[in-house]
DNA sequence: AATACCTACTAAACCGGTTTAGTTGAACAG
DNA sequence: CTGTTCAACTAAACCGGTTTAGTAGGTATT
């Protein structure tokens, strides 16, 4: 239908080169600027004719302008970097869908970094996404690399933090309300009956987010008057485990009725403990674990948790992220999302 | 250390213009040509002062080149799309970490579509990244987009698929050996005693990846004699379930002392429907599936499943794929990973 | 001494768009 | 009849690299 001479049929595409804009300048009859005008939509100074004469001189070309040339001018990639620990985990899989879906609908590009929660591997994330010239990143940090990360935001990288709070930094940064989360599991344990509730942790001390856990967890203690042992703080660590096991635990003086565990990997080492230990939940000891675990509903006893809100904290990420990055001097922000108690089955009142 | 005058000390980099090759040039006195064929290695007909020269030129102004200008000129990305259903699924998430891994090691970026089992958005996706210029894409398609995928592929574009092949192409496809899988879960069953096994499937007349499972089941009935009951297939849809309810095909004259499922999503909906009908597996029916389930060891009873590779798979489908992105010329290849049983505690004797 | 052949570079075109600073011709005002 | 204004464009510079073709100067060959 179309009033132009059709090109000569190819059958092998391949072979073919790119239309490109100076093709649908000289089809339409007029120069590259006029074109790059139409496509951007610059109507202003247009004449209706000339206006159809591209269109159609587009669609008869199949034109389709070449993004990297326009982003070399714009001095912009359309791109942020999301570095996390793995894309595998459960609760990462959705924030990063959340970050992704919201970047497409902002017609932007995320590219994903493990780390698999090593530190070296982080700073070439970092470096890498740098060299790339990225709009902006999107971090889980390991808390280890914030001297480096304070670099490249003084580079004037735009970047939002999730999870784990850049220390010294209450600034763009995006999570959950751990604090009261924790205080919350804590209060849910101690009105089932509960006086003495085991923490479950990794080292926290220079770890906000994980101290926030603890300091949410000593609040409700103090709350209904009960002490703060500190025998019942126990450590756990990705590479060697608990550092003491929970079968010693629960065999001490001051045997907890109840664990609250603070990272899915520590509730599930400690099921795995428990079930080779043949110590049965709730019944021998209740159980509140931080972060949702999948299919629980066909768990022996599926577990209560605290469920974060992965998929939200994505999309606010990258909403944060991408208003730094389209408007610089907007202030930065710190936002918090609730966390909800997922109850079922593995918290009762204590026995004794 | 360095031999040059230091820049004069700005405080807020953010300000500053990145830093170009043509500054690179001028500090080390050179043309930017030279300073081109250092940053790629191209040493030939270079002096060894000029080299330090430009080394120090670099480290002094912090360069770094701008892989947007470069990839303009080579007309490449560097990038390749990956259209999935859902990066959240267990085994997905397990395939993107492959393609992604394997990418990096070769300098590639992987960017992610999401389509939502939606072949709409499966078009959308594959012209997206076809504008975006991506240098390939892996994709494991809904099998509605055939021809598309044929046009794009004409017009030179490199695909590789997995998990579900493109009919009428046995070409660039990377894929769990789902009939000898099939076939070997089968027999599994009829060794334990099962002569009655409910097959239970997607509609497969027109996905090959679903008929190759049936085939293989099929194989194992016809190799040990047992009639193929066409009442034992039982037909599972994502969106409106089951045909027939599992507990009334477990009610009906033929009822099966088995069920083997043919995807994760399947025995999900299984294992809630058989929860609620208080039926016990493997005391009332034994059940295998397809695909690995998360977390499975602290099932009430844990799933006895065929594993697939997903890791594997990723890389796999990422190597094949930059092969062809670099070797247009080579011949395309179906590559088979084999699946294995993990036995966990679903299966046993049936009772009768 | 003239020619060939290296080595060690450089100028300029090029990639495919965007943008700025014009240019042209017609309408209208004074 | 000249000057101004405006619609409707265009030429050329630009983004930041890569690449091709070429050049200058020195040494080896005949």
């Amino acid at each position: 239908m179309s009033t132009y001479q059709p090109l000569p049929h190819v059958l092998n595409k391949q072979t073919m080169a790119k239309v490109k804009l100076i093709d649908v300048a000289q089809l339409a009859s007029v120069s590259k600027s006029t074109v790059s005008q139409y496509l951007n939509g610059r109507f202003d100074y247009m004449s209706k004719e000339t206006q159809i004469r591209i269109r159609a001189a587009i669609k008869e070309l199949d034109y389709v302008p070449n993004p990297i040339a326009r982003n070399l001018k714009a001095d912009k990639t359309k791109t942020i970097g999301v570095i996390v620990r793995d894309i595998t985990g459960f609760d990462t899989s959705r924030t990063i869908r959340g970050v992704d879906d919201f970047c497409k609908g902002c017609d932007y590009n995320a590219l994903i970094y493990n780390t698999d929660f090593d530190p070296e591997t982080e700073a070439k994330s970092l470096e890498a996404l740098y060299q790339m010239r990225v709009d902006g990143i999107i971090i889980a940090s390991s808390g280890q690399n914030n001297k480096l990360i304070s670099e490249y935001i003084d580079k004037g990288m735009p970047i939002v933090h999730f999870q784990l709070e850049h220390d010294g930094s209450e600034k763009n940064l995006i999570l959950s309300d751990y604090r009261q989360a924790a205080f919350d599991a804590t209060e849910y344990l101690i009105k089932l009956g509960h006086q003495r509730i085991c923490f479950m942790t990794q080292d926290f001390k220079n770890v906000k987010s994980r101290n926030e856990r603890y300091a949410g967890y000593a609040a409700a203690l103090e709350k209904y008057g009960i002490p703060n042992n500190p025998g019942l703080i126990q450590y756990w660590q990705r590479e060697t485990g608990f550092e003491h096991s929970p079968k010693s635990v629960l065999e001490s003086d001051t045997a907890p009725t109840a664990f609250f565990t603070q990272h899915l990997a520590i509730t599930t080492e400690l099921l795995t403990h428990l079930n080779q230990e043949n110590i049965a939940i709730p019944d021998d000891v209740s159980l509140i674990g931080f972060d949702d675990i999948p299919m629980a509903e066909f768990f022996k006893v599926p577990v209560t948790v605290i469920k974060q809100e992965p998929y939200i904290i994505g999309k606010e990420a990258a909403k944060l992220l991408l208003e730094n990055i389209n408007d610089k001097n907007r202030h930065s922000q710190k936002i918090m999302i609730s966390c909800s108690i997922t109850q079922r089955q593995s918290c009762i009142a204590p026995k004794s």
